[in-house]
DNA sequence: CGGGACTCCTGCCAGC
DNA sequence: TGCTGGCAGGAGTCCC
């Protein structure tokens, strides 16, 4: 699922249950997810509260009282799941409908869960296990390994035209990989960046080079900030996107996809106006690129 | 050094 | 049906 608008969705469900509570219990089902979960992890976590949550790129941070900081990536599968006061799931923190507390953190991929103070269970899911758990001072918040080397966040003042035309001003790869480096942008992700070049009328296959125009106004760069706003606002009021292995309609599940412009949409027909081309699949760098070959140059 | 391929892992789906 | 290959929202690491 997770892509900005993803992650900033869990982390808005999230933040209303957990924070100003503490946890009385941690526990990890196996050693590892991507990474192995950090030495002691459970029992540094008890008994700490939970002051606040705030997303970074695709990473949730959770500032515990004790200056430190536990942080949840989601990879390509991780979602979170709460579970209030021992009741019946509520689906605060996903797109996914679990009911019956009995079952609350007994699923094949429930890999770790915390139990608040107040009974709230919150079971964290990840078939692929792609997700990374970490908590580390807070102080080390700038020179975190996963952290250190993060781009500006593109919702904020630092995503502009000049930026990027500086940014790729010597870049040869093509405009898709380079939306898709978190070095430059954070929480673009393959969805988003097929999306806002279709929006911005501009190809996936160009080089980077293309936005880092001197001299002259940087019309490319300022049309392509504003369509990556635009889809990344518009899906996080969407609740975002939610793909396949989404069940059950609870209100709450995300509904971006089904305005999708290009990604999935491989031999479908354009949606712009006067346009008559087929959406196209390529692959670059290994991942599909969905893109109108027609009017995006 | 930049850029791309490879890698981790499980599940699902199309095609045979 | 059952098997196989390809593909999936990410991103660190390795190799040229």
């Amino acid at each position: 699922m997770p892509e900005l608008p993803e992650v900033e969705t869990v982390m808005r469900g999230l933040a209303p249950a957990l924070e100003g509570q503490t946890i009385a219990s941690a526990e990890i089902r196996r050693p590892n997810l991507r990474f192995p979960f950090p030495d002691n992890f459970t029992e540094r976590l008890t008994n700490k509260k939970i002051l606040h949550l705030e997303r970074r790129a695709k990473y949730i941070l959770a500032y515990l009282d004790d200056d430190s900081i536990w942080l949840s990536h989601l990879g390509m599968t991780g979602r979170f799941s709460v579970f209030v006061d021992g009741e019946n799931g509520q689906n605060l923190a996903d797109f996914y409908f679990q009911s019956g507390s009995t079952d609350a953190g007994n699923g094949k991929h429930d890999h770790f869960m915390i139990t608040l103070k107040n009974g709230t269970k919150v079971v964290y899911t990840d078939p692929r296990r792609f997700g990374i758990m970490d908590l580390f001072p807070a102080g080390q918040v700038q020179s975190h390994k996963l952290l250190a080397n993060i781009g500006v966040e593109p919702l904020g003042n630092g995503l502009n035209a000049a930026y990027l035309a500086g940014q790729f001003m010597t870049k040869k790869a093509p405009l898709k990989a380079a939306l898709l480096d978190q070095k430059y942008i954070a929480g673009l992700g393959n969805i988003y960046v097929c999306e806002a070049l279709f929006r911005a009328g501009l190809s996936p296959l160009a080089k980077a080079s293309t936005l880092a125009t001197r001299g002259k106004e940087n019309q490319k760069g300022e049309i392509l900030v504003r369509k990556i706003r635009d889809c990344l606002t518009e899906a996080i009021k969407a609740g975002g996107s939610t793909l396949k292995d989404y069940v059950g309609a609870d209100g709450n599940e995300g509904s971006f996809q089904q305005r999708f412009d290009v990604y999935d949409r491989e031999n479908e027909t354009c949606k712009n106006e006067n346009c008559t081309g087929t959406i196209k699949r390529i692959v670059q760098s290994g991942r599909s690129t969905f893109y109108c070959p027609k009017c995006q140059k």
